[in-house]
DNA sequence: TCTGGGGTCCTAGGACCC
DNA sequence: TCTGGGGTCCTAGGACCC
């Protein structure tokens, strides 16, 4: 088996350069949602050393100083390159797992043409070439081992954004050159009990004893034993499994007091889970709804949640708006200043085995042939054309976006101009 | 003033069954 | 001195991913 790993380097920043050119070697970073921490570094940025996860406010200084290009996060631009890399990779290799929005493993064994390598760089210059976004492959024999050829790739220049393990005699040196802390499933907790251990590299922990791993980071951690030994125990997921909890929420741009703000917030989320139910052909059987208050701020501290169980399954906004006012109502206390909610959708059934109750007086059919009106309406004028009034209208909670690029692929109204 | 959002998998332990 | 054995389902919590 031979699979490769495909990484966009630098994805949101690189995002950002395709359609500013003139940012070629300046510092960019894009910031999470409300503009609030670091969560995307150009190389100029990282060699600044701002750190990943740092918050916004923290950094000001460093940015002005060094004139480092500030982005929102731009997830319409984001998710539609993704879709772009994607393309093309699907029409390099039949196996593809998508695996998150700027990675993607490709089996590669029944590729003869070429050699591992020259296939990596054909990979890597399709996709600068047709995209402007920089990739970087790494491959190897089980998917550990093509994540850990990736992290070589992009941290040693002299790799040139590619390394395969295959057909390689000195393997294990490059192992060692690999922290364990940076392996695939390796985190925080597990990295620190293994260097207490001295198990400090990927090498050092492929040749530790496999059933004290066991004992110590359970089946998960013996794959990963048996996957840097060569010994493929992740298979490639081709059909992406249906999800079993879909969950939307987010910080305000300013907190409020109001439950009237923060039942319209929460509405608006209703709107968007909904929807993705529908897109899915997904029913939710329960929701859950959760508020707090800020937990960096200083004052009286509220965090609590509610589930109910739906007696029929849906994926109406209507029915959910009501399941989750009821939610709200009883979660709500005078008093507090309230920065998230967020609703969560369980035990998600596909829409075709609805299971009707006998007390149920809801008329589903009028509920589906609206849904399907307000989708399409929606669809064709834009996000929110037409939505249910408790959402609200000046949306006072919505988050800040203060440096939001153009969504220069999915609007028509920002496209770029050329002028010759 | 300002600190993201959305997921999965695994295990232990309790409740319950025959 | 010395409790039966074998199983399922559910939930909470931990760890991990991007």
């Amino acid at each position: 088996m031979l699979f490769a790993l495909v990484d966009c380097n630098n994805f949101y920043a690189s995002c950002e350069r395709v359609f500013r050119p003139d940012l070629e070697g300046k510092p960019i970073i894009v910031l999470s949602n409300n503009d609030g921490c670091v969560i995307a570094r150009s190389a100029e940025a990282k060699a600044l050393g701002i750190p990943m996860g740092a918050p916004a406010f923290e950094m000001e200084e460093l940015i002005t100083k060094n004139k480092v290009f500030v982005f929102s996060s731009n997830y319409a631009l984001y998710g539609d390159l993704s879709q772009r890399v994607m393309g093309v990779l699907s029409q390099m290799s039949p196996d593809i797992e998508i695996y998150s929005i700027d990675e993607a493993f490709l089996r590669i064994d029944s590729i003869r043409l070429y050699s591992p390598e020259e296939y990596a760089r054909k990979i890597q210059s399709n996709i600068y070439e047709w995209l402007g976004i920089p990739v970087s492959v790494g491959i190897g024999s089980t998917k550990t081992l093509a994540k850990a050829a990736n992290y070589l790739a992009k941290s040693f220049p002299g790799h040139r954004g590619v390394f395969s393990f295959e057909n390689r005699t000195d393997g294990d040196e490059y192992l060692k050159q690999i922290p364990v802390s940076k392996l695939w499933g390796i985190g925080e907790q597990h990295a620190s009990f293994l260097q207490q251990h001295d198990v400090a590299s990927a090498y050092d922990l492929k040749k530790a004893p496999e059933a004290w791993i066991r004992s110590k980071m359970n089946v998960t951690g013996a794959r990963i034993v048996k996957e840097l030994n060569a010994i493929s125990c992740i298979p490639m997921e081709d059909a992406p499994a249906h999800r079993k909890a879909i969950c939307i929420s987010r910080s305000y741009g300013r907190p409020t007091k109001n439950y009237r703000e923060l039942e319209e917030a929460t509405a608006a989320f209703v709107s968007r889970l909904a929807e993705k139910l529908r897109k899915q052909k997904m029913l939710a059987t329960r929701l859950t709804v959760f508020v707090m208050t800020n937990r960096f701020a200083r004052g009286p501290r509220y965090v609590n949640f509610k589930t109910i169980n739906l007696s029929v399954p849906t994926h109406s906004t209507a029915e959910l708006n009501r399941m989750m006012v009821k939610a709200l109502s009883s979660l709500f206390r005078k008093g507090y200043l309230y920065k998230k909610s967020g609703i969560l959708a369980e035990e998600l059934i596909p829409e075709n085995i609805r299971q009707t109750s006998l007390w149920d007086s809801t008329d589903h059919e009028k509920q589906e042939k609206l849904m399907k009106a307000l989708d399409l309406i929606n669809a064709k004028t834009g996000r929110d054309s037409v939505r249910y009034a408790l959402q609200g209208f000046d949306r006072k909670w919505k988050m800040r976006q203060e440096k939001l690029s153009a969504s220069y692929t999915t609007k028509w109204s920002d496209i770029l101009n050329i002028q010759i």
